[in-house]
DNA sequence: GCGTTATATAATCGATTTGTTATATTCAGG
DNA sequence: CCTGAATATAACAAATCGATTATATAACGC
């Protein structure tokens, strides 16, 4: 699968989503990302799983339990696949635009 | 599924996102969308409807055919969720908060 | 109405996903 | 070493996915 979409197939489950929130505290342990959840602890392994082949996770091993962290560089690969089309709903942005159209077009008139 | 979950569900397929890309370009009736692509025509009738069912596009019918354009306000609900972790990876800074560091700091300097 | 075009739906198939329980692995501490 | 905690893996079942072919529906032009 290419990486864009293990990236948006990982965040497509809400106990996933879930676990990024939680890590967005700061690392966590397999165990204590488990607890809030009525699933079984396999199921949760294998979610982390998940989310580490989708880079959105690293898993370092610190003695008996490993650290799960978060690797935001990983969603914003997600972000900036979004961005290609903020220009069509962020009306906002378009003073940016405008200004990109006009250092592209320094003396030309209209910009319209 | 729930609206988020269904969202990034859809966004995990590239021929999805590929429909996508091309409706960026304007609208298109489902035939015209099928072209680009070696799949049969009833796999991306069901594309078009996951995409349907997610938010991301509308079809109208339009005659014979049916339109479909992007519904953006949609792709905004992921980009949202997404920005919550944007302060994570995004230590710099855009093109927007350059630009709008630029207009608040008008003493110009170092393009760079 | 008829044939053609555009699109959706049904039936089916194989692969993948998500959960389960049971078992293995790996480390810490006595 | 042995026990227990933390975590992964195996084996399996049910649900979902993505593709196919065949068929249905709906509108167009004659």
């Amino acid at each position: 699968m290419d990486r864009l979409s293990a990236i948006f197939s990982a965040l497509s489950d809400p106990t996933r989503r879930a676990i990024l929130a939680r890590l967005s505290d700061g690392p966590a342990s397999a165990t204590r990302l488990a607890k809030p959840f009525p699933i079984s602890q396999p199921a949760i392994s294998r979610h982390i799983k998940v989310l580490r082949s989708a880079g959105l996770i690293a898993q370092t091993r610190e003695g008996q339990w490993r650290r799960c962290v978060l690797k935001p560089e990983t969603m914003a690969e997600a972000a900036d696949w979004l961005d290609q089309y903020r220009k069509f709903w962020d009306q906002s942005l378009t003073r940016l635009d405008t200004y990109l159209t006009k250092i592209q077009t320094p003396k030309k008139g209209k910009i319209s």
